[in-house]
DNA sequence: TTAGGGTTATGG
DNA sequence: CCATAACCCTAA
């Protein structure tokens, strides 16, 4: 008896070793014990990498077999994210994190950026999958980057899990062998055709492999006049025919009992036939000859040594894990009895018939992980950048931030941030202007309470109300101190009307546009110019001019009369063109007023005013007062430094710590 | 890819 | 039991 030929070889390992229950040890063996064909059908050389896999899930081999994996036709989906998974695990566990990101994940070379690029295995990449990527790039040299990607990445279990989910998929969609598909043509669909075609000689061999009960039925089918049936390549038939039957004979040497084997395997096609659970169509079945044939070229030499015909011989020449076997070509009576003579033989289960590809309808849920203030933050100034609705952008352009979000996760974050007070400032709908800001503001206070205070423990309570407020002691019982932030209407408190040196002047400023038909803009960059006059640039094509000066007024109504803006537009215009002069190619489109409340000009210019009022009002009660004020129009740019200057003082109950040029106005007392 | 409705997990 | 934050599903 010849030695197993490629061609058997090849078709012995190809059906026996794509099964997820044989053994390592096995496959092991069984690679030993065969020689393994030069150029292995891609069902063959899936199912060795499967095992590699299996064996070994997690490490830098098993990356490189999911390479390979994913280079073979129709990889199963899940190869992305257990590459990806494995990838990342071994970034994270390595000892030196800036170096293993360096092989693994910088450009242009990084192994795993290699796989999932354009040009590498289309398998392998996805959006999401390249915004990892570039999430480890970036935490080069960046420990806070580093220990969430080791959160996110580090567990070795999860890791495998993705792997295995991807085993899962694999094993369930690697098809039949060629073996089982002969097995089809000889006993299964397509027995009729195959027996026809056959010569006399042919049909005692297929008799062999079918049984005698099986074969009986083919033939008696044979005998019924069906015309439909199609005849089907009788070559490419015989072909198979051959393989099978050497390699039975060749499985017979490695396994205990090659007949029953061969019969199994038909016996497997019968009942999923019954159970019409697969189906193969002829064009499948015509088919298959020639994915066949793609073994072929592993076996030229073999010709001449022909096929096996049943002459005994023993692998002990070569292959001491082998054991003899007598093959017997006549049929023995348990050819009757096939369900008696089960044999051990592992054989590839077909795939389920089902919906969805196992491992992708089970969608685990990532554990919720709580954003820290820098991802709040650069989301923020994202949404401020990008603009809101453009999650993917913001996302990408901050690999190093957002690590481990999706832009939907952006998305949802961005409306739970700007949600978050909605249970306690609801702005009603009729609110006025003023009101709807001085919620904004208060919002605003709590939102920087909320991420100063990480502890519980330091949670701070908030609570705007909004009363009308006759006299300031009124407040007295109810807070230990009360800060008078109210610019120009402060005249409007009786115990402060006519005791603060504060003159109100009402200012008037104009806005303007580019007409539509202009093309040109103003400058890239928009800079907004402080002058004799101060133009506010707001974008390329608006722009807010002021401010007048009519010192005393008492009109502080925010609308202007015809008359007004006319009067306010001779003012502001000549000092506009003089540091802009193409402002007489824009539109006056409107002007607004507003009355500040201005202090004295001292020798240090005009100072707000701050401090204790207590002196002023005269202390009634265990309630201090304190002013912030005169600011003029200068809120923006003083309200930081005299807020953190009044709330210190405040609750260290201690004026002297705000400076003294803020409050000497007051130590001038009767 | 995004918007918006829905679900799950968690802490009070 | 509720409110909230993080996350998921799906239509367009």
């Amino acid at each position: 008896m010849p030695r197993v030929t490629p061609l058997g070889a090849s078709l012995i390992l190809e059906h026996v070793l794509a099964d997820p229950s044989v053994p390592a040890a096995v496959v092991t063996k069984l690679l030993v014990a065969l020689p393994f064909p030069s150029h292995p059908t891609p069902r063959l050389r899936r199912a060795v990498l499967l095992h590699h896999l299996a064996a070994d899930p997690v490490s830098e081999s098993s990356l490189d077999t999911l390479q390979l994996l994913a280079a073979l036709p129709a990889p199963a989906s899940p190869i992305a994210a257990a590459h990806i998974a494995v990838a990342a695990y071994l970034a994270v566990s390595a000892s030196d994190f800036d170096v293993a990101v360096g092989a693994l994940f910088a450009r242009p070379n990084g192994r795993a950026r290699l796989a999932v690029d354009e040009g590498g295995s289309s398998a392998l990449a996805s959006d999401e999958v390249m915004t990892t990527v570039d999430q480890f790039e970036a935490a080069v040299g960046n420990s806070f980057s580093q220990a969430v990607l080791r959160g996110l990445w580090g567990d070795r279990s999860a890791t495998e899990e993705r792997v295995r989910d991807l085993l899962a998929a694999e094993w369930a969609a690697i098809g039949p062998s060629l073996l089982v598909q002969a097995a089809e043509r000889i006993v299964g669909d397509g027995a009729v055709e195959t027996w026809r075609a056959a010569d006399e000689a042919t049909r005692a061999k297929l008799r062999i492999l079918a049984g005698e009960e099986r074969t009986h039925e083919i033939l008696r089918k044979l005998e019924e006049p069906t015309s439909s049936a199609n005849p089907i390549s009788t070559p490419a038939v015989e072909k198979v025919i051959n393989s099978l039957k050497t390699s039975c004979a060749e499985l017979h040497s490695v396994v205990e009992d090659p007949l029953p084997a061969a019969k199994a395997v038909a016996d497997e096609v019968l009942a999923a036939r019954m159970e019409k659970s697969v189906s193969l169509d002829a064009e499948e079945a015509r088919g298959q000859p020639t994915t066949c044939g793609t073994a072929g070229p592993s076996a030229p030499n073999d010709k001449g040594k022909g096929p096996s015909t049943g002459k005994p011989y023993s692998l002990m020449d070569w292959n001491p894990t082998a054991r003899t076997f007598q093959w017997e070509e006549s049929p023995g009576p348990e050819s009757s009895e096939p369900s008696l003579r089960r044999p051990h033989l592992p054989s590839p289960r077909r795939a389920p018939v089902s919906p969805l590809p196992p491992g992708e309808n089970k969608n685990r849920r990532r554990r919720a992980r709580k954003w820290c203030l820098l991802e709040e933050e650069t989301l923020r100034q994202g949404v401020e950048q990008y603009g809101s609705g453009n999650w993917k952008d913001i996302l990408n352009n901050n690999p190093d931030v957002f690590i481990g979000r999706t832009p939907v996760d952006l998305k949802d974050k961005w409306r739970n941030m700007i949600n978050r007070y909605r249970g306690i400032v609801r702005p009603p709908t009729t609110e006025k202007a003023a009101d709807i800001l001085l919620e904004a503001l208060f919002s605003a206070c709590q939102n920087l309470a909320d991420e100063a205070s990480s502890l519980p423990s330091e949670q701070k309570e908030f609570k705007l109300y909004k009363q009308h407020v006759d006299d300031l002691h009124h407040l007295a019982g109810n807070y230990d101190s009360v800060i008078v932030c109210l610019g120009a209407k402060v005249r409007s408190l009786p115990e402060l009307a006519n005791k603060l040196p504060l003159r109100t002047c009402r200012g008037v400023i104009a806005e303007f546009k580019l007409p539509s038909d202009t093309v040109e803009e103003y400058g890239s960059q928009s800079p907004s110019i402080l002058s004799d006059a101060w133009l506010a640039f707001q974008g390329p094509r608006s722009v807010s001019i002021g401010s007048t000066w009519q010192w005393k007024s008492e009109n502080d109504s925010s609308t202007v009369s015809d008359e007004e803006s006319l009067t306010a537009m001779e003012e502001l215009l000549p000092k506009a063109s003089g540091v802009y002069p193409r402002i007489n190619k824009w539109d006056f489109v409107g002007a607004r007023a507003g009355i500040r409340a201005m202090p004295p000009l001292t020798a240090n210019g005009s100072l707000p005013l701050l401090g204790c009022l207590d002196d002023l009002l005269g202390k009634k009660s265990n309630c201090t007062f304190w002013l912030v004020g005169g600011l003029g129009a200068r809120g923006l740019l003083y309200h930081g430094l005299v807020g953190k200057l009044t709330a210190k003082a405040v609750i260290s109950c201690d004026e002297n710590i705000i400076p003294s040029e803020f409050t000497c106005w007051n130590t001038i007392k009767p």
